[in-house]
DNA sequence: TGTATTATTGAAAATGACTTTCATTATCAA
DNA sequence: TTGATAATGAAAGTCATTTTCAATAATACA
């Protein structure tokens, strides 16, 4: 996962710096979204001069990338989540932001039809289900 | 509309000013997702010595009551429709904010199995339709 | 109706997330 | 190894939103 990450920032010409490989290791592992912050105080446990403009400048070359996504919750539209090959949907904890993608509902023509009622040129939709995880529920959220 | 958003207001309490009237007309009649500035533009056209703070505090008391609710999209996610009465999707325009509430898909049952399966405590979802309006894509965007 | 109480208002200052600037440093192609 | 230049991070700047506070206005009630 790191590696094809890695792979793609050089294929965009751009340079693998110790930051960008520490923030990297982060994000393509976390099951998590995870906010600018959240990335800023795990990358700096094992990489203590960073600095968080270059946590925002990465993740945003990641998410130019297509490698990250961006997650809208209740609690916050900050947050970043790794994204997953072809067109998926996404329960996700509040939480503890951990995010589970899923796919298997067949509704896309469904949502053609509701768009073509109304005159509405459809571009993409986005379907996502609140809740809390296992964990959260026993620490009793 | 508004009569029932002022009622409301009143029943928390709240005092009934001029400027809390003014908002209320734009955003209990607007179709569109509004935000907090478009909200101050549109209601000192009518009502110009109302300052941003007001707007502010109004729309935030408007969301708790119930009556306005944050609409999240690529463009920003500080927009505030007025809430449907029952459970709704929303389709949307990215062009305008211009937003459609819409039922009839049944898959609430679905839902409850994906979150089952992965032993989460489904609270919400949400569901949305992305697209351009009929006067939007006229316009080319 | 007048008056007291107190919620509301808006100017101004504060906050905080994010962006820009720029001198220094590090990457990597040659 | 070296030179061009991309990347870094401290510091300053932006901008949306929040907080503070003195003045004002809405409502309850005498
Ligand atoms: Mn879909
Ligand atoms: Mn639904
Ligand atoms: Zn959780
Ligand atoms: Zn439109």
């Amino acid at each position: 996962m790191k590696n094809i990450w890695i792979d793609k920032l050089k294929e965009k010409g751009m340079r693998i710096t110790a930051q960008r490989e520490a923030i990297v290791d982060i994000l393509s592992q976390s099951d998590k979204a995870l906010e600018p912050i959240e990335v800023y105080d795990l990358t700096r446990q094992n990489h203590p001069t960073l600095g968080m403009v270059t946590v925002y400048r990465t993740m945003e070359c990641l998410e130019e990338l297509g490698l990250l996504q961006k997650v809208h919750q209740d609690s916050g539209c900050n947050k970043y989540l790794k994204v997953k090959e072809g067109h998926n949907h996404l329960l996700i904890c509040r939480g503890c932001g951990k995010a589970i993608y899923f796919e298997g509902l067949d509704m896309e023509m469904q949502f053609e039809g509701i768009a073509q009622q109304h005159n509405f040129n459809l571009e993409d939709h986005w379907l996502q289900l609140n809740g809390l995880c296992q964990q959260c529920q026993a620490s009793g959220r």
